[in-house]
RNA sequence: GCCGGAAUAGCUCAGUCGGUAGAGCGACUGAUUCGUAAUCAGUAGGUCCGCGGUUCGAUUCCGCGUUCCGGCACCA
């Protein structure tokens, strides 16, 4: 971008903002119009509007917004000056009293004592009065009439913080045009029909089941597929930087548990013990609790413990796609991205500390291919680290400050070194180490965790792993995690929502579907089948009785990428007419060369068909 | 977990001011043999989410529960 479209940008971004964040004073109004008595929250502009929370008297739905949209257009109207004012801390907090608004009071007492400003300054327009920072329009006149949009009601804790209380969100677009509006309307309806859930079902790649459990998804056959060959491309990639393969179990002991450190920080995510009584050496009953693995990790630190380790054989690296549950938050749970169970493109590295560099270097490597291959390119890096400072931190994080400091320092000095620009993520670290995540936009415009790679210090030491150093002496390694495929359950649902359901080749369900003219030329659709099967090609042929039309349209539907059309031509000419999807143009080509590019594609992973 | 909303056929949805329900698509059967996004006809398919309450009678009203959706918090 160069400079005076940059600059232009910050303008009106800056002419938005204040539209944005005016409006939501106009909303206000308009709710305490509504709803006399109610008390106001906090209410910003945000990336595609604003927002406003409140504690309502009595609730509003969505029913509500007709009315609410025409009292804040009669606003809109009446054109209202914003008046600016700046009161001293004292008469500020008391002028707040007088409004009568005990959340606001709460944060400019904050303001006040904690970050030591000596005034406050407060909007007004018409008989709103709010604590605010401004910027806003000079008269409401300014803001267009038909570029905002009330989109949705939630419910909010006041200041983020679920020890509070809880108020009532209102969400709106606004733009500062009818157009541009229009077209974020368009894009998140857009959105809406690319959501996983959705097409997960329509497209038969998973179902959740109440008798089997909420977010305990099945994979139906169609999604098996995809799974399947994530798994093989990760198996691929991971061979060739020698990684070694180990199945484990799904379980394990809680005392396991007990000594990683899962129990005293994880608990809350983790399902409960399962009591069983074993015989004990007398032959007596004994008590033992088993846990279902949150996390792979302490077995595969098992599996290093196995046998003794020098330092010549580091960095070990051991993985599985092993299967975890977690016990996530009822609200929480949420078709493929957010479940209980789910199975991890895991891997964990045991190094000593000089290879950390280098195995991060390896591991990032091979994200960017793994990346490079699913033409993902829309995300950034995050270095998660602990927060000292969280209310509930000995509990959140090991308490070693000195291991934190040195491990986030060893992370920071890596990204600085390989001009990897990253964002701070200051409480996100995992509970046993600093971390850095792969932030994903995903098409509703939000940022998501997909994968992570994480530095642990804590664990190995308490299961006491070593290898032996070339002083002869025991060390303990560092354990990498990383998972460039996340799990199978979240990969596939920001897959699903960035192919919009329309697979490449190599990953699609359904590969080729064989679409005759009419049935006279089963037969030949018939051998094209067989053939490509018999390369492992998931092809299969439309049904034979309906129109070409309705199978096109069938086809079409299911998001199959080859479409082949097969008539008299093609059978005496021994040839396909392809019909891609998402492409109008065709082509006929013979059926050596079709199969020819066909299983190119597939066996690089290409995007597209070169034909 | 919290706030709000929703739940009717496989899917999308209509409907019953309280008298046990309908459409389109899909499925199945038959006819049609067709050249690029829906051929025609017929058939089957529903404890109207569950449990209580009110009522002569509840899918409809009320309560509780379950699940889902939009958020918040939490997170791969």
């Amino acid at each position: 971008m160069n400079n005076v479209a940059e600059s232009e940008s910050r303008a009106s971004e800056d002419s938005l903002y204040r539209i944005r964040h005016s409006l939501a004073h106009v909303m206000a109004q308009a709710v305490l119009q509504m709803r006399e008595g109610s008390t106001l929250g906090f209410g910003p502009p945000i990336d595609d509007g604003f927002y406003y929370d409140f504690i309502l008297t009595s609730p509003i739905t969505d029913a509500d917004f007709p009315e609410l949209e025409r009292r804040m257009k009669r606003i809109l109207k009446q054109g209202q000056r914003f008046y600016r004012e700046e009161l001293p801390a004292d008469e500020a907090l008391a002028r707040i009293d007088e409004m009568g608004e005990p959340y606001k009071r709460e944060y400019a007492e904050e303001l006040v004592q904690s970050r030591g400003l000596e005034g406050l300054t407060f909007y007004r327009n018409g008989q709103f009065l709010d604590m605010c920072d401004g910027p806003h329009v000079d008269t409401t006149r300014e803001i267009p009439r038909d570029a905002f949009k009330l989109r949705s009601v939630a419910g909010a804790y006041w200041r983020g913080d679920s020890r509070n209380v809880m108020m009532t969100r209102i969400y709106a677009w606004a733009y500062d045009s009818r157009e541009a509006l229009d077209k974020a309307v368009r894009e998140y309806e857009l959105a809406q029909e690319r959501d996983h859930k959705r097409l997960g079902r329509e497209l038969g790649i998973f179902t959740v089941d109440d008798d089997i459990g909420r977010g305990l998804p099945l994979w139906l056959p169609n999604g098996t597929v995809i799974r399947d060959e994530l798994e093989k491309l990760a198996n691929e990639l991971e061979f060739r930087a020698g990684y070694q393969r180990v199945a484990t179990p799904h379980i394990a002991k809680a005392s396991l548990y007990e000594t990683t450190g899962h129990l005293a920080h994880y608990r809350d995510s983790m399902y409960p013990a399962m009591e069983v009584m074993e015989e004990g050496e007398g032959g007596e009953s004994v008590k033992e609790e088993y846990i279902l693995r949150p996390m792979n990790c302490p077995h595969h630190h098992k599996v290093y413990a196995a046998a003794p380790r020098s330092y010549r054989d580091l960095p070990v690296r051991l993985a599985e796609y092993g299967h975890v549950y977690r016990w996530e938050a009822s609200g929480a749970v949420s078709g493929l991205a957010r479940v209980r169970g789910m199975c991890m493109n895991d891997a964990h590295i045991y190094c000593t500390e000089e290879q950390i560099g280098d195995v991060f270097r390896e591991v990032i490597a091979q994200y960017d291919e793994a990346y490079s291959i699913l033409g993902l390119t829309d995300y950034f890096i995050r270095l998660s680290r602990w927060d000292p400072n969280d209310a509930k931190g000995r509990e959140k994080y090991v308490d070693a400050p000195e291991e934190w400091e040195r491990t986030e320092r060893i992370l920071a000095d890596l990204l600085a070194d390989m001009q990897i620009d990253y964002v701070e993520g200051v409480g996100e670290a995992a509970f046993y180490g600093p971390k850095i995540d792969v932030q994903f936009h995903t098409v509703t415009g939000r940022d998501e965790t997909v994968s992570t790679v994480q530095l642990d210090f804590a664990v190995p030491p308490r299961l006491g792993l070593s290898y032996t150093g070339a002083d002869g002496q025991p060390h303990t390694p560092y354990c990498i995690h990383r998972a460039p495929f996340s799990t199978h359950e979240r990969f596939v649902a920001f897959l699903i929502e960035h192919f919009g359901g329309a697979f490449p080749t190599w990953l699609a369900p359904v590969q080729v579907e064989v679409i005759t003219v009419s049935d006279q030329f089963a037969d030949y659709a018939g051998r094209i089948v067989d053939r490509l099967r018999g390369h492992f090609v998931r092809a299969v042929e439309a049904s034979e009785s309906d129109t070409v039309s309705k199978k096109i349209r069938a086809g079409l539907t299911r998001k199959v990428p080859n479409l082949v059309i097969v008539g008299e031509r093609e059978a005496a000419d021994g040839t396909v007419t392809l019909r891609r999807y998402g492409e109008r143009k065709q082509v006929t080509l013979s059926l050596d060369e079709f199969e020819r590019v066909l299983l190119e594609a597939i066996s690089k992973r290409s995007l597209a068909l070169k034909v």
